[in-house]
DNA sequence: TATCATTTATGACTAAAGTCAGTTTATGGG
DNA sequence: CCCATAAACTGACTTTAGTCATAAATGATA
């Protein structure tokens, strides 16, 4: 999780089934067949019935069970959609995660001050968590290790997201001269997210009250932002170094 | 988890046995009786057999039959010590991540630059988690969500430790001069902890080569240091603002 | 349409975490 | 020393995630 942008391919390559040979690459617009459309629509049901449950009865209380029950399929089946009841909880999420923060992004207020602008975006993402705390609990536990590589996969399309998103906002405050521009902006975006996680993370803990969550968080972001390095100080140089110090 | 310093007492309460009513307030030194002594040395046994079977078959190929076996106690004895098969794991561990940490605070280069001291204490933890990342990542899955309140002072133990070192080696190069007195220390520890932290999730999910992984590290606690903003701009204020800028 | 290969679906089954009613062991007082 | 009470222990049992051999459905081909 949480990967950088270069990463090789997965080594888990999704199997295509074989059937389909001379249909698909004639240049045809080939519309899915009945069996593409019944997977579909049954990953829709059993998405939607995951969904529902966990939202009403909590994760850990729901059985892969009454999923399958739900969505009308049998118990089996509903693991040839997900490796597992946490793959699944992933599956369900990932998406609402993505336009949350795609929302949060487009309403970020054009021209305010960087910590403003990210404290909009955090405070929309924590606002979302915290409509199911619970639930929240149980998805970041998952994110943190995946197990198939179609949700890595997924998380990873995320993380660009939001990274990015991040990234161009530090990259236009370097534009206008408000940021300096010596830092790399990707690197800088991922710093400051993991601000915001580990402090969500302690939040969803328990024992912190929101008011104080929220303004610590901003606290920290600021301090990310100014640096800790006093004015003027010279440079420890971009290389490696043990002990010495120049001048 | 990485709960912030001040935190409400825990509502679960550890009952204490009500049996030793006159015997331990009369202010002797008061040994343990057998009764204690049996679950301090059952205890034991059974973290030892836990980390063994950890450590060689792994956490998800060990059952909880084998390390009860193992500790030569009753299938149901094991969750008299442990909530749960995950609760013992970060039983097993939280001892080990403390001990790393502590060595490597000890270990610091004295007059070094600031980065080169994170880089050592957060170097010697990633060799601690590189020696079985398998291990170490279903630990740090667990310890994004804590169940019982045993386990959330443990982590909060750790978590003590870990950004009072830090904020003690911000709080010395503050005092030099090398950084500004302006940042709170502790606030900044846990920004450079979770820049550490995040990036070791990315690690520990595969993908990244180490040396990339140490590279970029030291590139985001570098960017932390110098922060963003460019040098001689006036800070936003430390109070609230929506979009007006001043000046 | 009939045939056959391939994909998809199924639910009885397996394995393992965790529970609990009943048993054993320690303790402190008489 | 013996009894009463509280604490600690136990393994048969329950529950639930996940598997797998078998069956049904689909699509290609003739």
């Amino acid at each position: 999780m949480f990967c950088t942008d270069a990463m090789t391919r997965e080594g888990g390559e999704v199997v295509e089934p074989k059937l389909k040979k001379a249909r698909a690459n004639s240049g045809i617009s080939t519309r899915p067949g009945r069996r593409e459309r019944n997977k579909q629509e049954k990953r829709a049901r059993i998405v939607g019935a995951a969904r529902e449950l966990f939202g009403t009865k909590g994760f850990a209380e729901t059985t892969t069970q009454e999923i399958a029950e739900k969505a009308d399929i049998g118990t089996g089946t509903l693991f040839l959609y997900a490796k597992s009841k946490e793959d699944l909880l992933v599956m369900v999420f990932k998406d609402e995660m993505l336009e949350t923060f795609l929302a949060a992004f487009k309403k970020v207020p054009a021209g305010a001050p960087f910590a403003d602008q990210l404290m909009h975006v955090f405070g929309m993402m924590i606002a979302y968590h915290a409509k199911d705390v619970e639930l929240s609990r149980a998805l970041l536990k998952e994110i943190t290790v995946l197990r198939t590589p179609e949700r890595r996969q997924d998380l990873r399309t995320l993380m660009r997201a939001i990274y990015g998103g991040i990234a161009d906002l530090v990259a236009a405050h370097q534009k206008t001269g408000n940021f300096r521009s010596g830092a790399n902006p990707l690197l800088a975006a991922e710093n400051l997210f993991a601000v915001y996680y580990l402090s969500l993370l302690g939040w969803l803990g328990g024992q912190i009250p929101k008011q104080k969550f929220i303004r610590e968080l901003r606290a920290k972001l600021d301090i990310t932002i100014e640096g800790l390095a006093a004015p003027g100080t010279p440079k420890p140089a971009a290389s490696k170094q043990k002990t010495s110090r120049k001048s």
